[in-house]
DNA sequence: GCATGATCATGC
DNA sequence: GCATGATCATGC
């Protein structure tokens, strides 16, 4: 085989090339560009030898395994501009890596980054004439695994190739998230948008010193930091398992009202504000859902969209990486209690500094929440009264991170336990003090070891978690105080 | 059997 | 009145 034998004016032609490259370790690609007489795709078209002194190139650069493929086997230098890599045909490259998690499930390792964003320059009103569509209408996405145990680049491996050109089904919510960013480039908020803007579609922060290069937004004076349009990380996650690796599709809202061509969002909404000013308990009859179970408002809203399954698994909550929350507030609008994530693992908060997997992040900062929201209009009855759909703003990254390190800094110093009228509190982040998340106990019952082998609360062993020290307490997780969820849902962390 | 969404109740 | 510590209860 020749090196760089296909025609970059031929789509189908590219394809085909491109499946040489399947299966193929590094090292072997690059074997094959040192035999080969031609070292560039022009040289070829030309017929002209170059005289190129190859170094050997470091396996350790890994950041460079995607321009290495461009460089050494489709022969031409990556370029930045806004122009697709085959710009003949209009498709763009990008090598992008997917991991297998412990559990035997893949993931998209990283975001899929687009393109920058300039703010000054780029179209803000429609789309299909931005330089984001220019470039990357079509994209020749390369999968490579990111994520095996003591390899170089030399070992890594192109596994899948697919041509992306944006699903008809999710251009209504890739829209609407286009339109939301710009709206806020509009409003002279360039610098307030964050990576969970966007249900597929988003921007995150690109450039020297990540977050810290600035750049000029035309609508206000505030320097913004450099941001590049991306395909958010649960999306292609999603990409990666339905149409890469064929798992089974998952069950889809937007399915539910087929031919309507409207955003996931729209139709939830429209959907469920169909039962605007019923109440509560007229709800749960008419959708025959048992008002004591645990779950009742997650099978109510699924029935209220005509799902089957748990909204929080179907393809577009997948996608946008998506929870639902139904939030009770009361006439004012603050809600009855505050809202609480899943219980974490004392040991495991402990030990892992890695910001990007911890739960604050993935469970927390990284989703966006669809809020369902009851106000009580008399006692005890509560009226369907919206919907909010929300992602935590990375001008809150901040204080996330500082009560993550905080709790981490308490497990890892020594919870304090204090007992007072055979109550037991900690010295762990609380509401009073925190206004954005805290900490606090989550289990059926309580039960601390306030001394070795003694033992405090009602509750057993099974309630608790072990703390790095040994001692075992009721299990804790992190919580949103309430008074934080009403500023959301007033809109003051849009 | 326990995870988890939901909610209670005391005391400051 | 509200934060904090505490507990409920179904369904997987």
């Amino acid at each position: 085989m020749k090196l760089f034998d296909y025609n970059d004016g031929d789509l189908q032609s590219v394809l085909h090339y491109t499946e040489a490259l399947l299966e193929k370790r590094f090292e072997e690609i690059i074997a094959e560009y040192q035999e080969s007489i031609y070292k560039t795709y022009s040289d070829f078209q030309l017929n002209t030898v170059s005289e190129v002194s190859d170094k050997p190139i470091s396996m350790k650069s890994k950041g460079q395994y995607g321009n290495y493929i461009e460089k050494y086997f489709y022969g031409y230098n990556p370029n930045s501009d806004s122009a697709a890599d085959f710009d003949k045909i209009g498709v763009e490259l990008k090598v992008t890596p997917f991991k297998v998690n412990k559990n035997g499930t893949i993931s998209a390792k990283e975001r899929l980054v687009l393109t920058i964003l300039n703010y000054m320059e780029e179209n803000l009103d429609d789309f299909y004439s931005t330089h984001l569509w220019e470039k990357c209408s079509k994209i020749l996405l390369l999968f490579y695994n990111g994520l095996i145990p003591d390899t170089t680049m030399a070992d890594y491996v192109i596994e899948k190739a697919f041509l992306y050109e944006w699903f008809e089904e999710d251009m209504p919510t890739i829209l609407e998230d286009y339109k939301r960013i710009t709206d806020k480039i509009k409003a002279g908020k360039a610098h307030e948008l964050s990576e969970s803007d966007g249900n597929y579609l988003s921007t995150c922060t690109k450039g020297a010193g990540k977050g810290k290069d600035f750049r000029k937004q035309p609508y206000s004076d505030e320097p913004a930091k450099q941001r590049a349009w991306e395909l958010k990380s649960s999306y292609m996650t999603y990409l990666i398992n339905n149409k890469i690796f064929n798992q089974e599709e998952q069950e889809s809202v937007v399915a539910t009202a087929r031919g309507e061509n409207k955003s996931f969002t729209d139709i939830i909404s429209e959907k469920i504000l169909a039962y605007k000013g019923q109440c509560a308990d007229e709800l749960y009859a008419k959708f025959d859902t048992n008002p004591k179970s645990k779950n009742r408002n997650n099978l109510l809203i699924r029935k209220m969209l005509g799902i089957t399954g748990d909204l929080d698994k179907t393809q577009e909550f997948q996608k946008a990486n998506m929870n639902l929350r139904v939030i009770r507030v009361n006439k004012d609008g603050l809600p009855k209690e505050d809202s609480p994530f899943k219980v974490y693992d004392f040991k495991e908060l402990a030990s892992n500094s890695m910001w990007e997997e911890s739960q604050p992040y993935l469970e927390i900062y990284n989703k966006r929440f669809l809020f369902v929201i009851f106000r009580e209009v008399e006692s005890k009855v509560f009226v369907l009264d919206g919907v909010k759909f929300w992602g935590f703003p990375d001008r809150l990254l901040d204080e996330v991170k500082r009560v993550w390190t905080e709790t981490r800094n308490i497990l890892n110093e020594g919870v304090q336990l204090t007992v007072k009228d055979n109550k037991v509190s900690t010295n762990f982040p609380q509401s009073r003090v925190n206004k954005i998340l805290f900490t606090k106990l989550h289990a059926s019952n309580t039960y601390n070891e306030v001394e070795p082998g003694v033992f405090v609360g009602k509750g057993k062993v099974s309630d608790t978690n072990e703390l790095p020290d040994g001692r075992k307490i009721t299990k804790h997780s992190f919580w949103l105080p309430k008074k934080f969820i009403k500023e959301v849902l007033d809109g003051k962390w849009d």
